[in-house]
DNA sequence: CGGAATCCGCAATGATACTG
DNA sequence: CAGTATCATTGCGGATTCCG
């Protein structure tokens, strides 16, 4: 996402949880500390970069702090700040809503038009008209 | 974003959510209707097939409803769904959380160390070590 | 081990033109 | 007016390498 279009915090908070990896990040965290390599494992798909990008983000947003150690090999760990864990149940909530939402999507299979009708996103029944 | 890799609800949430227009069209749609050339005019700077694509993602997601009216010029209203309506105090707490954070951002300027301290985002101070 | 820098492909986005 | 299609461009994100 490139520069901000307005200074509508929504906006501006978004700038910071978009993407695939914050959100997540935060699920990680929320129950303790994880280490640099924790969060790799956690996250298999999540490349090295990408995992250190994101964290920085994060760490300027003021939602994690990162403590270093010194000594060999290194050792880095990362933590909600009280801020971050705030947004915690904001996040879940969205979550929650998602879960909660009734769909219907429409589309076509071998000629016939299907129509898939679902009472929440977990549970799908399908009709074919 | 591409696929998910998980089955997270935050995560599809976030599919949806992610990126710098859903959220600014939830809220111009949240005091009610908009044609598609409300939408951009109040987004000066999306472009005409973004708009279009966006409205198409958050119609999938059950966020919006699309009306469509018979007619030259033609003439389609977007409006949010019930379970769009639900989803606006959410993004709203998003965007209060953000307001009331406090940060600490350091940075190098001619050579002195620079600390921008601001009890919110709002009202920043700033400090020269 | 944690992180920075580089290179690079691909997906996302923009510009433009065309349609009902 | 609203939307699609096509093409050009950008910039995200992955792979790799090097450093403390």
């Amino acid at each position: 996402m490139k520069n901000l279009v307005s200074r509508c915090p929504i906006e501006e908070v978004m700038q910071v949880l978009s993407g695939r990896w914050p959100t997540l990040l935060i699920y990680y965290l929320k129950v303790g500390t994880n280490r640099f390599s924790d969060l790799r494992r956690k996250n298999p798909t999540i490349s090295h970069k990408m995992l250190a990008l994101e964290l920085r983000k994060l760490e300027d947003a003021g939602i994690v702090v990162r403590t270093e150690f010194d000594g060999y090999p290194l050792r880095v760990e990362y933590d909600l700040t009280p801020a971050g864990h705030k947004l915690v149940p904001l996040i879940d909530a969205l979550g929650d809503w998602w879960e909660s939402v009734e769909t219907v999507t429409t589309g076509e299979r071998g000629g016939l038009r299907v129509v898939e009708i679902s009472a929440t996103k977990k549970s799908a029944s399908r009709l074919i008209l």
